[in-house]
DNA sequence: TTAAATACGACTATATTAGTCCAGTTTATA
DNA sequence: TATAAACTGGACTAATATAGTCGTATTTAA
């Protein structure tokens, strides 16, 4: 199938939600009441968007996220790339079990499924977090 | 993850080799057999094609399956369709589930969402299975 | 009559995704 | 300085989707 994770949806509806709050600081907990986003899992995403710099994070009472990335910099690509690894539309393309696939020596499509990652790439890479709006 | 299914990648090597074969009837076990494809589950995806159209095929020694479409009539999209049923990236977006987002209210993504599907459906409409070459 | 082939439903196994639990650390403020 | 609100992070379980298997039936050329 091809369908997105719902950790990319939870870091999309973040995101959004936390940048129309300008600079005012966002809590996990607020994000996951407001649109009944499991915390702890919510939590392990803000986490990740933390550590790829997207976002910032204050510890303690009062703490929360701030952006610290504008929305149109943030491609839906990269974001991908954060929660999920990089993607890969069949498994040969993906490092972690490139050689895993034992149709390998004898497929005849890996040429042109390379072309159509690629393409996917491409769509995704210009695909702005900014244009979820 | 986005990841294109098994199933759609043995379809896909199947037509191919298909249509390479001109107009020799090929049977599911020589597919088999060349591309290391479990025969069960191969068999069953050419039945799918059958259904559909794009193949035909005959039973009873000496049977097997031909093509009936010219693989530039067959986009990725309708091939997928066959396979999985209608794609959807998301959840909301996929009529057997349509309603099981219980985060559907509030979504603030919704739109940005559809207009990705769109563009998808649209990339994958647009690759035939001729491209594949 | 036999063997090679498709047809099809039900089943099991494996992998991925989603979600939970728990035990921290940090920090404002009462 | 005690407390509670917040982030941090690893290990775990549950649910779902994908991949593959099994068994039986049907068709048909030779
Ligand atoms: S080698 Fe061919 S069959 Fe195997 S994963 Fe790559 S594209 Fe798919
Ligand atoms: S409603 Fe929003 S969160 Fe739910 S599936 Fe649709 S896009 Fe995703």
């Amino acid at each position: 199938m091809v369908r997105f994770t719902k950790k990319v949806e939870y870091a999309l509806i973040s995101l959004r939600h936390i940048a129309n709050a300008k600079d005012e600081i966002i809590t996990a907990k607020q994000i996951s009441n407001k649109f009944n986003i499991p915390y702890e899992l919510l939590a392990k995403v803000l986490q990740k968007l933390k550590k790829e710099k997207i976002l910032e994070s204050n510890q303690g009472v009062n703490g929360g996220y701030k952006l610290i990335k504008q929305l149109n910099e943030i491609s839906l690509s990269s974001l991908i790339d954060v929660i999920e690894g990089k993607l890969a539309i069949v498994e040969c393309l993906h490092e972690k079990d490139i050689n895993d696939c034992f149709i390998s020596d004898t497929c005849n499509i890996k040429s042109p499924i390379n072309k159509m990652q690629y393409e996917l790439e491409n769509l995704l890479k210009h695909k702005m977090v900014s244009d979820f709006v």
